[in-house]
RNA sequence: GCAGGGGUGGCAGAGCUUGGCCAAAUGCGACGGGCUUAGGACCCGUUCCCUUAGCGGGUGCGAGAGUUCAAAUCUCUCCCCCUGCACCA
């Protein structure tokens, strides 16, 4: 039995005292593989081991190519997660509290962390313990955090010169607030972590008639504006008479407590909803008059407290109309106005409910109608009508009234609203569309507010994007299908707001009063790894621009560089030369799910900064890890930290079950059963590496040279899969194939310890990048005094690929099975057991009619080729027939008679063994069976005698 | 809604880029047998349907339609699932 923990514990302590993976500079070709760096407010668990098993797993095979290979490690403090997260254990958040002692972090450390920078470094360290017994191949002499003084200061140099090149821009944004802490708040700072979802909306100015002020009403479809009937407001609300600019507006006093984070509001009167029932407005597109009228359904507190009425589009406002109707409110003339059509359908269609319903109504009816609703039901039902309708009109909806007739809606929208904004008819303003109201973790409700002088980096700029384009399509992307995600990702990256007013982080140069958002400010860290460990022991502070300019960009020289900043000569040099010795071929790990933030970010910023010999070349992205088929998940109970999961599964079959169980793009799914399967392999190969001495030396056999032609095949096999990351392939050849070969090379009466020394030996350095700990042991126990990881990756010695071999042995277990099939059929039949199985091989002629036809697909010729080489003329002819039924699956055959012969002979005690009877190989053209026709190529016809 | 990726046998998961050697690798599970005092492990066999002494035939890879001599594989439409959607790591 392997021992895991020993062996872990012992080759882990091997390489740090031969420090091999702290690689200086050399002569051996650079690589250099960096793995996201983790986020410190929580312990690592199995699901972080892919991205990092992953990098670990290249890095160790370029290791074994011959590079010289570099794989650092940081971690990430910046940020909001970890203050908020100490707030909570300030709080007694009894949810945060319960979750750490799941994880068996004791309670006094629990205690400090409510010091969130306390909080932060205890899970880097805990990270870095985790990583350090998962035995990933990391130079931890250049670990990093993301606030430490010098990172910092190369952030504020990176963000200089972004400013410097044009790329960060300041302008309106709008952003969760809250009132009372007068900041911005984000996901984590709401109760129950629920993300603030900010939608733009088009508010359109109603003017009143007779009055100074318009009537703000705020909706999602301003192209619905000429099928306005009137307006609706609360009449029991009261409303605020506010000065914004050049405009006065009219909305619920209400609306104004979060509007005047929007747009400027000066209170000037008060007036009561009843009043405005008297008056009337204008519709500002086309200029007619409407009437206002109370709508039930309009509350105080959300948009402006005034809506416009569209009742052939809005079942709410023809809900409220008709219902004014029925109890008698003096409605004059009032017709709704359909301004939207749907396309007929030409087919059936599809399943929407909505189109069971006959045309020649009202949309808004219609709708109703769909969800079973009428005037008098309930608002859900109401409000159910009014999303499907939504849904389907702006989905499918044509216009139907002039100027923008047959425009699809979606297109009218952008249009009217744009239109109405550019003519002063409506303003931009921006509502939370949360289904239920956002609440600050301080109960206050939470507001938008539009934040004017935000500072963004601006990735919509064309030049970039197409400088970034262009590098996208020269590298690699593993896996490959995943470019198209890149592709439109960089299309897609438009402005991204680059500062905070709080949080863990680097001061924003710019407005010091602001932290560099979390995101950007690790964009181009991992070239800081390549000085990382060069400059411990210089004061941050000397950290000048110029240095950075001079390491990265190779700008100055070293000499003015060390006299403005004090810094040593001999530091400053040796840094630039490892910048620029690493930083060139450079592979980049990470998880699917950041192509569209962090990785993109990436790239662009690379781009961005440094010289083209130093942009990234290679990236990596994997799928994430399922426990027992279920996302992992702390409200499911099953995540299994890192720690405990190597104690109970060992290292070597949890990361190889996490890394290669399956594709890189797919989820991985992590379940015992397969942790128990990866085992028993590993016992399987180790029990034959501590038994070689028991097997025999002498001259290589048939077997031998099998075993040594799968060999040779599966190096090339691995190779090649490792060359595209294709990890599961990896791990089935290398394990299940090699236990299924090595068993039936023994079975077969294999027994030489020459060879299968050879063939263990290449396995297991094959198996180092996946299996490093495992693959240490074997080699050693091999009798190796090496370190496996220090070794070269086997090379496949084609010339003893032998396919004609590898055809023997495939036609011996094919006998076998067909053999054993067909006994054991004929004994549950007819209970009798074989005493005899001939095997009978096919006429020589037939594998070459077979071999003319795949060649030809010519039948006569064929036949008659085969009768002139004496084959009887009928017997030719049935073969031939067969041969026709499956012409497109016939292909040549490498075994004349003779070898089949031969190889059958060879291994007659094998099968015999195997099958438990006798067995007699015989010719066709010598059997005396009646059955001997029936052979044909690789399969012998088989007489079984009882 | 938008963007990206998927839907394959009891399950997991290949194959689909380059259509045919695909009833579909591999692993797990289940069933039967062997080994064993017994269990575990291990070994052998079966595991879509019919049929058969290994043959052969049918149905079949989300649904439907199409291209083709031939489709899990190509095209179109539809349904469903997953991930991301920004100031948040």
């Amino acid at each position: 039995m392997i021992d895991y923990k020993a062996v872990e514990e012992k080759w882990q302590k091997a390489w740090r005292d031969a420090k091999i993976f702290e690689p200086g500079v050399s002569d051996r070709q650079p690589y250099m593989v960096t793995a996201a760096f983790p986020y410190t407010n929580g312990p690592q668990h199995i699901g972080h081991l892919r991205t990092y098993a992953t990098a670990d797993v290249l890095a160790r095979y370029k290791r074994m190519k011959g590079f010289n290979v570099l794989y650092p490690m940081g971690f990430h403090l910046t940020g909001i997660p970890i203050i908020s997260q100490a707030n909570k254990l300030k709080e007694g958040d009894p949810g945060v509290i319960k979750d750490f002692k799941s994880f068996g972090i004791p309670e006094n450390e629990i205690e400090k962390m409510k010091d969130p920078l306390y909080m932060g470094n205890y899970f880097a360290n805990s990270a870095k313990n985790s990583m350090m017994l998962a035995g990933y191949s990391i130079d931890w002499t250049r670990s990093l955090n993301s606030i430490e003084p010098s990172f910092s200061k190369m952030v504020e140099w990176q963000f200089g010169l972004l400013n410097k090149k044009g790329h960060l821009v300041q302008g309106r944004h709008p952003v969760g607030w809250c009132p009372k802490d007068g900041g911005a708040v984000g996901m984590h700072d709401t109760k129950g972590d629920v993300e603030p979802e900010i939608e733009k909306e088009t508010a359109v100015k109603f003017k009143v008639v007779g009055e100074e002020y318009s009537i703000l009403c705020v909706t999602f479809r301003p192209e619905t504006i000429q099928g306005v009937t009137n307006l609706f407001i609360n009449e029991t609300a009261v409303y605020a008479i506010c000065r914004s600019g050049p405009d006065t507006y009219c909305i619920s006093l209400q609306s104004m407590d979060s509007l005047k984070y929007q747009i400027e509001l000066v209170k000037i009167a008060e007036l009561k909803g009843s009043e405005l029932l008297s008056k009337r407005c204008i519709n500002p597109f086309n200029g007619s008059s409407i009437p206002i009228y109370p709508g039930y359904f309009v509350k105080e507190d959300i948009g402006t407290g005034a809506v416009m009425s569209v009742p052939a589009h809005a079942p709410f406002d023809y809900v409220a109309i008709e219902r004014l109707k029925s109890s008698g409110y003096p409605i004059g003339e009032l017709k709704p106005i359909v301004v939207v059509s749907m396309p007929k359908p030409d087919a059936k269609p599809s399943g929407n409910v909505a189109s069971d319903v006959p045309e020649l109504e009202l949309p808004a009816l219609k709708y109703l109608r769909a969800v079973n609703a009428g005037i008098n039901s309930p608002d859900e039902d109401i409000e159910k009508a009014t999303k499907l309708e939504y849904k389907e009109e702006s989905y499918k909806g044509i216009m139907a009234v002039k100027e923008y007739e047959g425009m699809p809606e979606q297109e009218a929208r952008d249009r009217i609203a744009e239109s109405l904004i550019k003519s002063s008819a409506a303003i931009e303003v921006y509502a939370l569309v949360n289904d239920k109201p956002v609440f600050c973790r301080c109960m206050t409700r939470v507001v938008v507010k539009v934040v004017d002088n935000q500072w963004f980096i601006n990735y919509g700029n064309e030049e970039w994007k197409s400088a970034v384009r262009e590098h996208l399509s020269k590298m690699n992307i593993f896996p490959e299908k995943s470019r198209s995600a890149f592709e439109s990702a960089i299309e897609w990256i438009n402005l991204r707001a680059v500062v905070r007013a709080q949080g863990l982080g680097t001061r924003f140069p710019i407005d010091p009063t602001h932290i560099i958002e979390s995101l950007s400010d690790s964009t181009i860290y991992m070239a800081f790894y390549t000085i990382r460990n060069l400059i411990r022991g210089v004061d941050p502070e000397k950290l000048k621009p110029e240095f950075f300019d001079y390491v990265y960009l190779g700008e100055g020289n070293p000499q003015a560089v060390s006299d403005s900043t004090s810094i040593d000569y001999d530091i400053i040099k040796k840094c630039r030369e490892s910048f620029t010795y690493w930083y060139c071929d450079t592979s980049r790990h990470s998880a699917l799910e950041l192509i569209f933030n962090h990785l993109s970010m990436y790239l662009f910023n690379h781009v961005a900064i440094f010289k083209k010999e130093n942009w990234p070349k290679q990236i990596v992205v994997n799928g994430m890890v399922l426990m027992e088929g279920e996302k992992m998940s702390k409200s499911l109970g099953n995540i299994i930290t890192l720690d405990n999961g190597f104690k109970k599964f060992g290292v070597d079959p949890a990361r190889l079950v996490v890394v290669a169980s399956t594709d890189l793009f797919n989820d991985s799914n992590f379940m015992e059963d397969s942790v128990n399967g990866v085992k028993e392999r590993f016992e399987y190969i180790n029990d034959v590496c501590l038994q070689l001495e028991k097997l025999e030396t002498g001259e290589l056999r048939q077997t031998d040279y099998w075993l040594y032609s799968r060999l040779n095949r599966k190096i090339d096999v691995i190779s090649k899969a490792m060359e595209e990351l294709e990890l599961r392939a990896v791990s089935t050849e290398l394990l299940y194939n090699t236990a299924k070969e090595l068993r039936r090379y023994f079975a077969r009466g294999g027994k030489n310890s020459v060879v299968v020394r050879d063939y263990v030996s290449s396995i297991t350095l094959m198996l180092q990048p996946i299996a490093p700990h495992i693959s240490e042991e074997l080699w050693h126990i091999l009798g190796n005094d090496s370190f496996s990881s220090a070794e070269r990756w086997p090379v496949a010695d084609a010339s003893m690929i032998n396919g004609k071999i590898e055809d023997q042995e495939l036609l011996v277990d094919n006998v076998i099975e067909d053999a054993k099939q067909a006994s054991a059929l004929m004994s549950k039949k007819f209970g009798k057991k074989p005493k005899l199985m001939r095997i009978i091989v096919a006429n020589q002629w037939k594998s070459d009619m077979l071999n003319s036809f795949a060649k030809s697909k010519n039948i006569g010729e064929s036949v008659k080729a085969a009768v002139a080489a004496g084959a009887d003329v009928a017997q030719a002819q049935r073969f031939a027939e067969g041969l026709a039924k499956k012409a497109n699956e016939v292909h040549e055959m490498r075994l004349s008679e003779n070898d089949e012969f031969e190889s059958l002979s060879g291994a007659t005690e094998y099968i015999a063994a195997m099958l438990g009877c006798n067995i007699s190989i015989e010719q066709e053209s010598q059997s005396k069976s009646q059955r001997a026709q029936r052979a044909s190529p690789m399969k012998p016809s088989i007489d079984i005698e009882t």
